[in-house]
DNA sequence: ACTATAGTTTTAGAAATATGGAAGTATAAT
DNA sequence: ATTATACTTCCATATTTCTAAAACTATAGT
């Protein structure tokens, strides 16, 4: 991952509302691609924010890779990328640990 | 490691000036408390950046724990904290990866 | 004591982020 | 066709963050 991507990561990670809703999705989360995930709907009630802050945040996310979104009905689906953090965490072992941080590495992402 | 101190550690770090100091303080890391770091000095020479600016990257990360400084005569150096950066990555796996990220968790830190 | 060096703090302006009302788009239900 | 639901985009405002010149503090050298 390079210095820039990180920064993005990191920076869409920054943030209270944000970090909370990566939670949520990361809880939520399926294996398979069709399943898993959260309705905006059910972000807006579970985290108390108006309709347009919560897209604003959901947006930010998908710019930085690390949710995606798909569309069911009326609905859009948003889903954690948790290849996109473990991308993220790797660059914070290799990068800024220096093998210091008594972390065994990851192996290749297998899941988008 | 509460929500709140990641969003401050991921902040202090979602900043190309300070991801770069903090690169930079890693690479010249020692296990030894007395030994190892960078004077600003020397940084503000790898970065280019006026000296209130870096002062100010500086004091972000002290804020967030990742850096801290000791004085060494006119000069001030500051370390790496591998030990708080271990806890933000450990905070990244447990809650927002929820195991699925194929990282071993890591060992309890020993450095400062 | 004076001067230089190394860094910080103060301060002010610029730029980027965050928030939410109002308006818009798309799908579903009647 | 009309209305309701689910969400987004637009816009204006408020807040936070970033930058660096100017002024300050502390140590070192002469």
């Amino acid at each position: 991952m390079e210095t820039n991507t990180a920064v993005s990561a990191l920076s869409a990670l920054a943030q209270e509302t944000r970090l909370q809703i990566f939670k949520e999705l990361v809880a939520a989360h399926s294996m398979t691609e069709e399943e898993g995930g959260l309705a905006v709907g059910e972000l807006i009630k579970r985290l108390d924010v108006a309709p347009p802050t919560l897209s604003f945040h959901l947006k930010e996310l998908t710019n930085a890779r690390l949710i995606s979104p798909r569309k069911k009905g009326r609905s859009i689906i948003y889903r954690a990328n948790l290849a996109e953090m473990q991308s993220l965490v790797t660059f914070l072992l290799q990068d800024c640990c220096s093998g210091a941080c008594g972390v065994t590495l990851p192996v290749t992402a297998t899941d988008s």
